[in-house]
DNA sequence: TATGAATGAGGGTTCATTCAT
DNA sequence: TATGAATGAACCCTCATTCAT
């Protein structure tokens, strides 16, 4: 049951009507190239409108990947809490960001993007809080792979490494199963993933050659 | 001893001074924020003249990165081809896509956004050639494992994961160390990736409990 | 009293005052030297209005071109409908364009110019309707020239050869009366033209001398 | 025999090929749409050399006129002066005019134009001394109007208007010669205009009914 | 004499943002 | 609350003109 006045849920839906759509845009334009006027008109309100509920452009895509970024770091974190050990932490971590994408498909575009940040847009386009949260929950990552290392489970190698890898297999998962189309069961199932990230790509029998 | 006369090679040196501007610009702001005006004052040439060098703002970013896509995939095909079986030549691939990026840092940061093109921007700002040169190149990949999968290297997963793995890691170690700096030393050595793709991050002991 | 609401009365008298200011400019400067600019200014908009309002110079000049020409060709085909006979209507072609351009003084400088249109400029300027709309009405009076012939009242020669005299002689007529400054009373009379279109410029006793 | 040294010759032979390149230039695209660099392929030589021998754009383009407009006047007046009466004056004005636009059919398209010049462009365009000679050519037909109208000959009315219909009904017969091709043969015959100015359109029989 | 590389002011157009209604 | 008309700064690009060679 929402709370609040008729009001304050009226404002609130709208409010969650137009981030979809700015989601929409955002992700088949990029930032730049999409406009407020195309967004107003996919949610079906008047410009104006939205600049009674946001800042401007940079404050909608900010809130946007704000919503979108609590959301998986809610979920992830849930999980992460619920895993038991290192292993099973990071088996989670990974079945959280390929189900959190499966169902995103159009904010990967917007997180993919988001990697490599245009900079010298006068004030940074992220709001501190939004960077602070992902910072934090990249810690935490690290902290289970540190653990894991601690407990003479994984390789002895730089923790900030093992999440690059994990972060970059699932990455390059996902794009190219959003870029192919994103069809039901396209992207890499997350077993693959995880049995790739924890016995590498070897063969069985070869692995111990060298 | 560059060829030509005095006046051609004033021109090819112009050229490139302003493709450097051009890749320093894109990098900072992407392709949408960056402006001819700051790319020409970069270069320390007027607007006009980059005009006369250059068809555009489009074709100056398309020229910017056919020309670094060709040094990458030149170097890159020599070294696969240098190279005696699938292990070598997956090591190989890695080593030119690392040395490659951190020889040329800035444009790591446009590589990286071409994987997540915005679309809709009328025809597409890379011209045929130079995406089937990127094709032909991720085939080559493609390949080298299907090899390595058939000779019973590597494990029996579609190729395509395996290129993504490898994609995935690489870009997210160098994204690292170009998102800190790019300091000497700071991105992961490729020996560390290589191993993890090889054998997994689980320490010897552990893996074969399950 | 006008129709609409209020918003769509305001929007046609804005679109209006914008086409009035349009024609003074392309009237005194001709297409190209004229700036978009300076259209808003004269109009007292902003550039950005009047982009809202047309799709861009070429349509602004299109558009001025079509509504100008509507109003002329209605009242010029009424009063050849009313006319009756050859040289009546004749008579009312040549009364209806000394009238129009008489109270459109500055839209002669655009018609004058079409004439002569800049070629190579891409696809021309003026949509297929405006020049249907415009032939229509020359083939109409070389229709009227065609059955004056035939009734035996006017010289045999080409009808078109007939319809340059008139336009010809008119055109005249009419830029040294808008060069002049276009005062009341200025533009030589209808019926001077008319009489010498008709009976030619020899006086009575000489004309038939030979 | 041409005079002065042989770099005389060749700075006015080469004066002269740039002209004629910039009035197939000027009549194709018009002042404004035309660009100096065409006009300077189109005569073979760099644009360089064309602002050593003219002080730009506008220079060239007011001597191109300058030159085409002594070549008419000096046949025009020559002409004018060997003719004997009022009638013969003005066959001989027809058929000059006629006779020079049919050998010089692109001047036509920018003498055309010249008709509404393009104010406010800056310093006009058109150097005094040029008006000032199509003024005395304008002023010496319109003397043998008044001379034709004291004699009796012409009918009674303002002499400018005489000439009007005289240029009016010559311009839009080669306006249509010109704009339909230029085909040999296709322009009115001199004499069916002047029969049309000086005995009208009306039949014989039906002139004096009224 | 003859060149064309180099300039930069100015044009058409877009779009984030505001504000009267 | 909700609208969209109106704004104007800023962008990409062109082209007349200059000047070192």
């Amino acid at each position: 049951m929402p709370e609040g006045t008729r009001k304050e849920r009226e404002h609130a839906q709208h409010r969650r009507a137009i981030l979809e759509a700015a989601e929409a845009v955002f992700a088949r334009k990029g930032f730049h190239a999409a406009t407020v006027q195309e967004i107003a008109e996919c949610a079906e309100f008047s410009v104006g409108y939205l600049y009674n509920l946001f800042e401007g452009k940079t404050d909608l895509y900010a809130q946007l990947i704000e919503m979108r970024a609590a959301e998986f770091v809610a979920d992830a974190e849930e999980r992460l809490r619920r895993a038991q050990g290192p292993l099973d932490k990071v088996r989670a971590a990974i079945a959280a960001k390929v189900e959190f994408f499966t169902t995103n498909k159009q904010f990967f575009l917007i997180f993919a993007r988001l990697r490599t940040p245009d900079r010298d847009e006068g004030p940074s386009v992220m709001p501190e809080e939004v960077l602070n949260r992902y910072r934090s929950y990249a810690r935490q990552l690290g902290q289970v792979f540190a653990e894991g290392i601690r407990a003479g489970l994984f390789v002895d190698v730089d923790p900030l490494v093992l999440v690059h890898c994990m972060e970059g297999m699932t990455n390059a998962a996902i794009a190219d199963w959003v870029a192919s189309g994103g069809q039901e069961g396209g992207v890499a199932a997350p077993e693959v993933l995880e049995s790739i990230l924890f016995r590498g790509i070897l063969a069985d029998g070869e692995r111990d050659k060298r």
